[in-house]
DNA sequence: CGGGAGGTGTGATAATAATCACGCTAACGC
DNA sequence: GCGTTAGCGTGATTATTATCACACCTCCCG
């Protein structure tokens, strides 16, 4: 019962029922930082929950460009598992961790059964499509409507808020790639918002002043 | 149980039950081509399913742009309706009617009811969920890894399969609208497009030869 | 039938972003 | 410490897209 109580933790709105219910089915896995969980192509039998962590979700064309949608942190779910959406011919998402994370793996059979069962799961499940159908909205919008300036701004306030924190810890490369950018192109916006004040850059972080 | 019948003809992967069960409780509309069916803010109370007609659904920004996301045909249900997105404060969605459209309108709470009590009412809304993930994902590719005239070429592919015809009425000034660029930049794309034998202009509307 | 509105064609210019070509420097391993 | 690697700064050039200006044509309406 250790571990429905960890689910419980993270996972308040479940009733105790369905913790336990998951410490039978589900199946507990911790990952290192900067490990891959999706590779193109790859077949979907379950749905993951996030318990501890952080994972980073993206999307890869086929000439090694790729574009951030967002992230999955403790409490969240993730949508595409949910739908089993897989055999992708053009795109595909790609997932990696960014810190060490623990997830539980549900198979897809149970999370139909639950769905009828219990009223949490189902309220949960509903909420995490409309959370990450929200979010996709979000990059939608920044990369239709905003310049890269703009989308720059954007990206880095979704960074502090999921962070937490002010500092940054990333490179200029790193934030091109999220944005399908170049690199120099990202530095000398940085540095015209660091003239601004809005921004303090250092290497290998950026440290934000007032966004 | 007539209006029963003509929802099963749309949605016949139904029981009759649940779609007497419709007849019952949801409400039946007729809407004229070119009508607006969300404006920005406006709470929405129930769920809507497209039984004719055609809607188009897209962002808008606060500054009068417009960004095209997908269509709504006939046997489909709306994503955002179903989660009930509402009260947004940057940008919003709209939705508008482009051909004579018939829909019903389910309360939410019966949308809740049914997802435990019919097999087949989930997993059409699981599908509804899946669906629109995957073409804003679509969108969501083409805007940021592409350049105008591949989008462009994107955009007139998936009209001709909504439409069902190689001829496609529209201008050029909506269609920049759409793809959120300039009447001038989609004119001389059109031009380019023409001058390879991929389409062939006029007035009103354009017609795909090979794509 | 005359005139206006809206759709389209096209050149010129400007703004934005990508690319190329460097040089500099902090961090790291041996 | 010394050399290598990776992150960063920056000018020059190019590519892409947006914007401005204006001409022309068709359709429609009085």
């Amino acid at each position: 019962m250790v571990f429905a109580q960890a689910i419980q933790k993270t996972f308040p709105q479940f009733e105790t029922e369905l913790a336990e219910k998951m410490e039978q089915e589900a199946m507990f896995r911790q990952i290192p930082a900067d490990t891959e969980l999706m590779r193109p192509g790859q077949f979907i039998r379950s749905t993951m929950l996030v318990l501890d962590g952080l994972i980073k979700v993206y999307r890869e064309d086929g000439e090694g460009n790729e574009f951030f949608m967002y992230y999955l942190k403790p409490g969240d779910g993730c949508a595409l598992s949910m739908t089993c959406m897989v055999g992708q011919e053009t795109s595909t998402i790609a997932a990696k961790t960014v810190q060490n994370t623990e997830l539980i793996m549900i198979p897809l059979e149970k999370m139909d059964e639950w769905m009828s069962k219990y009223k949490s799961w189902y309220h949960f499940v509903v909420k995490t499509y409309r959370d990450r159908f929200e979010e996709l909205l979000q990059t939608l919008d920044s990369v239709a409507f905003r310049n890269m300036d703009e989308r720059l701004e954007f990206y880095l306030k979704r960074q502090r808020k999921i962070i937490g924190s002010h500092i940054i810890p990333i490179t200029h490369q790193e934030i091109a790639q999220d944005l399908n950018s170049s690199r120099e192109v990202i530095s000398r916006l940085l540095k015209r918002m660091a003239e601004l004040g809005k921004v303090k850059l250092h290497r290998y972080h950026v440290e934000i002043l007032k966004l």
